[in-house]
DNA sequence: CTTTGATTTGAACGGGTGTTCAGATAATTC
DNA sequence: GAATTATCTGAACACCCGTTCAAATCAAAG
């Protein structure tokens, strides 16, 4: 008995990334086996090494998509008129683009020690992309006396965790909307580098 | 051969400790096995259960412990009169904290999900008893006019994960000396939450 | 110096791991 | 409708897992 009806690889192959990126948020890289994968998208084990050479790079596509799909997502803002307004968009940006993707987000944030050193260093370096966007807005509003901060690439650091942060706490069903949230934080930072 | 010269449980049940908490740290709980962290210590697997009853526990008491040290730490500092100087020293004793215990902080942080719901409990109620500390710092620093925070749970939140992230990006030898941290941070969050 | 009790070993338990692959099956092509 | 190709199964590979426990060893007590 083998290859149940209607199975194709266009369905396959997305369904055993979904059900990866599922369960290692849930449960961890580490703690997940191929096998309940397998067990989630209704196959066996060995049926998943049609659509990924081995469970590491499983781990690896599913964050470097994240990160492009991130980056991408960013470049293809406008670019505002003022850094103001640009700290603005990217606070807002980044607390929305990563509400809408917690699993991808959680996996990306806690599964890098689990990278081989190299696939490591590409999601780090795409990382660091990101950061650095926001980096030059801090510095762009220094520059032209909007902002003050100490350093411009701590304060990008320091914005960065406490956005990121949101996924942690919130929840659809909780008091506040997200918009609601967008504003408060986008005080907080507003007000952090001002001047 | 069995209990090899000097050996004594005053001496292999910290060090039993230290090892998990070290390997936890840099492997993630699932991926270490007992037998490594037997190795670590220089003994079989089978004496680690004369200090601990099984792997989970060991990653609890790590977590309990840690957040027990946070929270007697914090009790025992002095009792700022204002506000201002209250969220100053809650600034300040975090990042130095954290910064002196990267491992427990790290595996406290990322750890949660691999404890059991019973002993997630325990170390989610200290988290919030930890955080509800800032929280009414926040409190009172409105009602007293200092501060202009929309939410001051929502703000608590803010700014433990803005201080926390120190830890991800902080290096003995990078350019920027503890304190100068600190006085980085305590700009931005004074300004955060300034009236 | 013997006895006692704490500590550790080493082997075993049942079970799970990622990965490979020949053979079976189903969809597609001619 | 036969041949081809893509897809999947099921079993096997060598190895690692947390935990238990009788037996061995060592430190301390009498």
């Amino acid at each position: 008995m083998a290859r149940t009806q209607g199975s194709h690889s266009d369905i396959t192959g997305p369904r055993v990334r979904e059900a990866a990126l599922r369960l290692f948020a849930e449960n961890g890289y580490a703690a997940v086996s191929m096998r309940q994968i397998a067990g989630d998208v209704g196959v066996q084990a060995g049926a998943l090494y049609n659509y990924t050479p081995d469970k590491q790079s499983l781990l690896f596509d599913l964050m470097k998509g994240h990160m492009d799909d991130l980056l991408r997502a960013w470049a293809a803002q406008s670019v505002p008129e003022t850094p103001q307004m640009a700290l603005e968009q990217f606070t807002r940006f980044h607390i929305r683009f990563h509400h809408d993707r917690p699993e991808a987000v959680f996996v990306s944030y806690m599964e890098l020690r689990n990278l081989t050193p190299e696939n490591f260093e590409v999601i780090e370096g795409l990382r660091r992309k990101y950061e650095d966007q926001l980096e030059a807005i801090l510095r762009r509003g220094v520059a032209a006396g909007a902002f003050d901060v100490a350093d411009p690439k701590i304060a990008a650091m320091a914005v960065i965790a406490m956005l990121t942060g949101v996924n942690t706490w919130y929840r659809e069903e909780g008091r506040l909307s997200l918009p609601e949230v967008e504003q408060i934080y986008w005080s907080m930072v507003r007000k952090a580098v001002s001047a």
